[in-house]
DNA sequence: CGTACCTTTGACGGCTGTCAAAGGAAGTGG
DNA sequence: CCACTTCCTTTGACAGCCGTCAAAGGTACG
């Protein structure tokens, strides 16, 4: 089963109808590079992504030339969901590090959307989780300090990792720069590194350029008040109406 | 045309059919006092709310007793869309003020999906829209003074209001206090008070308990360097792909 | 008429941004 | 393989925004 698969899969049991309907969506996967940006701001909407390897993130550019980050992408996530029924886009996308995309038009949503309930409501349940974790984001830049909101972060991206393929927390990948750090939380790159200098003076966790070691999980999770409830992929309340939904039209159809 | 279907009508246009599919949703309106809870933290999804008229919000408790606000919810928004694909809802809703909601089941969500195509693709917009809220805040919240968070988000109200029914920058309703302000964006209710000080002696604009009065409107959007791109209602680039999918439904049901 | 909430004001302190400068790492082109 | 450039990391000094605490007056609601 593909990623993209796998992603929708969390929210609902798809049928081999649905998954040949997005395997449509998997062809041409391109190679991108560090920096690559994949739409200008303000650009009509049209290509968004599906991103298979690799980092990225999307960014608002303000008017004095800074780059807030809005959100951070990881494989298995779709490029643009946030935007797709926009005529134009607010933001700028751009990739982390290198990695693989596969494009598919705007339009195609709509397509599968109609063709089939099961995976309209799945793209709604994932769009509501990237409303979840933004949500989080923002409750805990309004409320913690900048040492506990980095701490939160990571823990974050551990878990969206794992989810996808698994990862020990002990030690993982994480190829962002303190500068990008910054620019996600909120804060400036100097403060990054004082904090990154205490956590690892305090015997909690290390960031090495492109990964992390977490020496003390125990006092991170304490520190980071982290909390997964957020994270949850089921949708109970749902999936019972959705069968019913599928009996009614098998038998509609049905010999 | 009700409230809701001139919502949801603002991203596509509404055949017959789907306004009398939106009207089931439309029965037992009733009346919500003030700070009335519309549903419990880690309560089980069910009903959400239309919110007719009347302020609402959506609130994150924290395990020290202290309310952070998620959103602010105004007449024709719908109470709880960006959980209703959770089987739990992680946040409580109550009333900010007296109103009227209509209840609904969260599955009804789901028949109206699986119904109509156009309605699914509208109610994508409007949780797009939301998120686009979201993120415009946590952005502004990122990078900018308390003042101009302050000013940013009266200016946002007044054109989410002006939408609804139409109202005047130079007088409006704004039936929130300075410790709820204080919740919304994530600053003392001291430090509010301190800024609307300072608003009111620049001449830029007064509260004064349940509304707001604008003295200076230019200097006001100056300062809050306000961009309406976020609030758009236009889908322009998907009603062509909808328009289409009609006519082949049309085609194949019709004699 | 009393109680609870909201608004107002002052003093003080800490977290975090800004500026500046230097050393290190990585990618590029010859 | 080396020189060069660019970006990233590290460190110190200083300032300012905004939170906290406390207390008093005002307002709404029962």
């Amino acid at each position: 089963m593909s990623l993209f698969q796998q992603t929708l899969g969390r929210h609902v049991d798809l049928s081999d109808a649905e998954k040949i309907l997005l395997s449509r969506f998997e062809q041409c996967p391109q190679i991108a590079g560090k920096h690559q940006m994949l739409w200008r701001p303000r650009a009509k909407v049209g290509e968004l992504f599906i991103l298979q390897s690799g980092w990225a993130c999307s960014i608002r550019c303000t008017a004095d030339g800074e780059q807030q980050v809005i959100e951070l992408l990881l494989p298995g996530d779709i490029i643009g969901l946030r935007e797709f029924t926009f005529g134009r886009h607010v933001s700028e996308a751009s990739m982390v590090t290198r990695g693989t995309i596969q494009p598919f038009h705007h339009e195609n949503i709509v397509d599968v959307i109609a063709a089939s309930t099961p995976l309209a409501i799945a793209l709604f349940a994932t769009i509501s989780r990237q409303e979840a974790l933004l949500t989080e984001r923002m409750l805990i830049t309004l409320h913690r300090s900048a040492r506990s909101r980095l701490l939160h972060f990571m823990i974050e991206t551990f878990f969206r990792l794992d989810k996808v393929r698994h990862v020990t927390l002990a030690a993982f990948d994480f190829p962002v720069s303190q500068r990008l750090l910054g620019s996600i939380l909120g804060l400036s790159a100097v403060h990054i590194n004082r904090i990154l200098k205490t956590l690892e003076q305090d015997g909690i966790l290390k960031k090495f350029r492109g990964h992390i070691e977490v020496y003390d999980a125990k006092q991170l999770f304490e520190e980071a008040q982290f909390d997964r409830d957020y994270l949850g992929d089921e949708m109970d309340g749902l999936k019972q109406r959705l069968a019913q939904l599928q009996l009614g039209a098998a038998s509609a159809n049905g010999p």
